[in-house]
DNA sequence: TATACATATGTACATATATACATATGTATA
DNA sequence: TATACATATGTATATATGTACATATGTATA
């Protein structure tokens, strides 16, 4: 990735995103960076699952976990799908999977 | 991903990371999710940089640029490589650019 | 309509964190 | 050794953020 260069040469970045898109990518990792919305991501991954059962799947509040599905909803990570007084979420996006199995690639070396 | 269910069918998630493990995972993401270190990353992406340069380049000051390698290099994102008084940094890890890349797919729809 | 229930949301607060500032550490050169 | 310079680090502080608690919203059923 890196290309090796000797202290003296000095060479400008050949890509560096605007301040705006940086801080949109920081945002989005953001999203990651929490372990309840980890679990309940993992917790969706292969399954579409109502808010209570989140709650008690993961032993947290009702009231927490809706706010963590609120900012999952907003990245669009997840997707709601009503079902009388029930939600039921699931992933909504494909490229989740992929972004949790690279993040697990690192972590484990 | 996320297989359909009927409301009243309800199957276990298959897979639940450990506690541990979704806080590893959320650590590593929260990595991501500043700006400033996002673009000390886009800066190292095809070049080896020193602190002051990338304090420069970034509009940063030397300290704020010299704590988030710390957090980077503690991170495994960075290495650094001494050069006399100076230090040389470069992306320490192949997934970094694939990781950085995911997340730009993502935002971009 | 009244009640029960599931989910969403407003607010307060405790905790986490990025940065500025000052200073320490380490290296090269006179 | 003394000085200049690059980088690292300790600390304080302002800001961001996750959760608890209370309550609102919306739906199904009696």
């Amino acid at each position: 990735m890196s290309v090796f260069r000797a202290p003296e040469t000095k060479t400008a970045p050949n890509y560096l995103p605007g301040t705006d898109l940086a801080l949109e990518l920081a945002e989005f990792y953001k999203v990651f960076g929490d372990i309840s919305r980890i679990r309940i991501l993992f917790a969706l991954l292969d399954n579409e699952l109502y808010v209570n059962e989140l709650a008690d799947l993961l032993n947290m509040s009702q009231s927490a976990v809706s706010h963590q599905l609120r900012i999952l909803r907003q990245n669009k990570l997840v997707k709601v799908r009503k079902d009388g007084k029930n939600s039921l979420y699931s992933l909504d996006d494909e490229h989740v999977y992929r972004i949790l199995t690279h993040g697990l690639e690192h972590i484990s070396h």
